[in-house]
DNA sequence: ATAATTTATTGGTCGAACCAATTAACTTAA
DNA sequence: TTAAGTTAATTGGTTCGACCAATAAATTAT
């Protein structure tokens, strides 16, 4: 058999457009492409990067999508200020330009999240249907098998469920999305691991009892804590140096273009 | 000189790829595929809607780029929970669907609103730069001759700036989107005009004596009194019938695929 | 000088071909 | 028979080359 990769630990071949998006992404964030510059012909990126014409298409498609840049038929692509524009899905760009950007976007979510969760607890709790408390039930307290990092994903999302906001489903996953890879780091600490499980317990019984408001005051003594202990680690890791399993700081990339 | 079309009442012709995004957009959302289906290849679809294979192509990695669907080289697309992966982005995407997914999206976006912009204005008022506030006076007190739309978005554009908070201010950006359509209708109401005209100036005022916790009470009252007064607008609308300057209901499509 | 027309540029779409990853079917060895 | 290895078919990823459609610049006519 074809040596099947496990899935985890999956080397990601990155797909040609995903570099030319890379690389187009880093040249506006960074200023080399100010706002209102005009890009390159998709002709003459498709020359420079030495792919597609439909390649570079996908990508400058990928950045249009973010509000990145604004492309006219017969014209050009022109770079829009994301400040402006910018949609969330430029935050996940945001991240993999450098790493004071990464800190800033991860601060700032910390933020977010610490303001809304608190009141996504609370609508839950008010809202919340038997099935989403059954499946609650079932994963926070029934669920020992499952590793924490997973238990307390799927808790925040049923918790977002039952809000019956699908904004704050949508926003849940935007969170869940980043917390991904930092998660690991964050559960190695024993500490951090039975503080989450205690809130698995307590939101659980809040919700259960619809008592809103001790469900939003438990999610945001958690969160308080979370994020706090999670730049703590951060500011460990910044000081020992990178780590292995993810965290703030990413691989330098293989590509040929990634030092432009 | 050939016709140049007005930009403001510019007729969109839709780029082919979008409107196979439309239908199979559609497709998804209703049901006909549900989560865990396998798309038609790329080739089908080209035979089925008559369009290049490069056309499906754009459309699918647009419903990637939203989480609706993964795709695998050598095996195919499928249709994943757009409740468990999808992106802001995909409330969009949410709003073309039909009436009832409109309002639920609409309903949902005002409640977080509601939640978080207080919040966003309470930082705001601590860490607005000298140069926020300028631009703040600027817009508020002294341009009388800026359409009130366009001032109120500038208005909360500038506070989500002054919040210093990356997302807070991705996040204004996505309320304007939803609300650039709705904004004409609302402020057809003089005494909307007045209650946001009174808003501008009074958390000028808060923000400038970095009164945090004013802001914060300034902001919760006009959004609480903006969405009440939204709504009703919505549920007399929804008796008169359809407007014309946007609002709630869209323009049918004149897609062939558009019933589909 | 201004307006209309033409021309060149550039994004949008198309068609066919080939590459690369996956799956399914088949073959072979234990 | 079963399990592993091999092969073939399927499907997304990329390339090449061409033409269509919208825009902007250059040109011409008034």
């Amino acid at each position: 058999m074809a040596t099947t990769i496990d899935d985890q630990n999956a080397v990601k071949r990155p797909r040609v457009h995903e570099q030319v998006i890379h690389v187009l992404l880093k040249r506006i964030i960074r200023g080399e492409l100010p706002v209102g510059a005009k890009l390159s012909t998709e002709r003459a990126l498709s020359a420079e990067f030495q792919v597609n014409r439909a390649t570079v298409r996908e990508a400058l498609r990928y950045l249009e999508n973010l509000e990145l840049i604004a492309i006219r038929q017969g014209d050009g692509a022109y770079v829009k200020n994301f400040q402006e524009s910018g949609n969330l899905e430029t935050a996940k760009a945001l991240m993999h330009v450098d790493d004071a950007m990464r800190f800033e976007v991860l601060t700032a979510i910390l933020e977010v999240r610490r303001i809304s969760s608190p009141e996504v607890a609370y609508a839950a709790a008010l809202r919340r249907s038997p099935d989403h408390l059954a499946q609650l039930q079932q994963v926070a307290l029934h669920s020992p098998d499952l590793p924490i990092l997973e238990r307390d994903k799927r808790v925040h999302h049923i918790i977002g469920l039952a809000s019956g906001n699908i904004l704050h489903i949508l926003m849940t996953n935007f969170y869940e999305d980043f917390f991904y890879d930092f998660g690991d780091l964050y559960f190695q600490n024993d500490r951090n691991v039975e503080r989450s499980e205690a809130f698995h317990r307590d939101i659980y019984c809040a919700i259960r009892d619809q008592n809103a408001g001790m469900a939003r005051d438990i999610m945001r003594d958690v969160l308080q804590y979370a994020e706090q202990a999670a730049l703590k680690e951060i500011e460990r890791k910044a000081v020992t140096g990178r780590v292995t399993s993810g965290g703030l700081s990413y691989t330098k990339d293989k590509s040929d273009w990634s030092n432009q």
